[in-house]
DNA sequence: CGATATTATCATAAAGATGTCATGAATATA
DNA sequence: TATATTCATGACATCTTTATGATAATATCG
């Protein structure tokens, strides 16, 4: 349903989010808490650096760290950097225009699935992760967090 | 959320479903249909002849049809030659065990879209699609199945 | 049988996603 | 300022998906 790399980033986001301090995370801690290849990764908070969602400082100390609260940040705008989500769905049959108007014959129910798709992304916050508990152990140095 | 792939057969095995007379398509007259490359339909076509999908015949007059009533056929079965779907879901935050027993935080209403996901391949037939109509111009000789 | 039409199969190419590596740029600290 | 540490960037390697082309196998028909 997602990309490796989608999943990727969100895991990372939400293990950055648990973070209690507000101390940088280095892009290394980083790659072994959530099992990600190191330099894929670096490459993947780079993305999310540009996106305006992680903030990153160089040098000693430095690292990654969330650039919003996590409440005001939708696991779509994460996931929409690599996955296309719901906004311009291809009609299953692949036929050139399918709207409300022009339906194929599974129009209304397929909307209805990817609609609901959509929906989970869009609603649900990284805040909403959090509140859930139940991640993992915990922050990053104290072992994995996805 | 379906591959290229997994499209171009549904597109194939919908448009032969469509198909008034009981005489086979030849590939390159479906490829053209439905618009997908002559050669590679080719090999996807094959793909649904081992699954037991389609019927092939060779020679003059050869060509493919259907083999077996398309209300006998959930979309599911053409999809899944190419597709996970439902069936074993990863954990989005990427745990290696996330179960309803032990579930993060997103779990529930993740497991909720997915499932609606698998359920509208696994009970939606490729009859309920023809009986639905408004598909395209009809068949293959007379336009664009899709 | 011989010619033609068609699928079956295999080798290979092109493109995209994924992953690695080396080097440059910025920062903190001594 | 010098050095170590960290992210930034771009080149490259690998794997999977997508696509093409050539040849073999099989069926029809004169």
């Amino acid at each position: 349903m997602l990309s490796g790399t989608a999943e990727y980033a969100l895991r990372a986001v939400v293990c950055l989010a648990r973070q209690p301090e507000q101390k940088p995370v280095r892009a290394s801690d980083l790659a072994s808490s959530i099992d990600v290849p190191r330099n894929y990764l670096g490459k993947i908070l780079h993305d999310l650096v540009r996106a305006g969602i992680l903030k990153s400082t160089r040098g000693k100390h430095g690292g990654f760290q969330l650039a919003l609260p996590p409440a005001q940040l939708p696991l779509l705008q994460v996931v929409s950097l690599y996955d296309q989500i719901g906004e311009q769905r291809r009609c299953l049959l692949g036929r050139p225009e399918c709207s409300d108007r022009d339906p194929c014959p599974v129009h209304s129910r397929w909307k209805a699935c990817a609609e609901e798709v959509a929906r989970f992304f869009r609603d649900t916050t990284v805040g909403d992760v959090l509140a859930g508990g139940r991640l993992g152990s915990g922050p990053v140095d104290l072992g994995p967090c996805g």
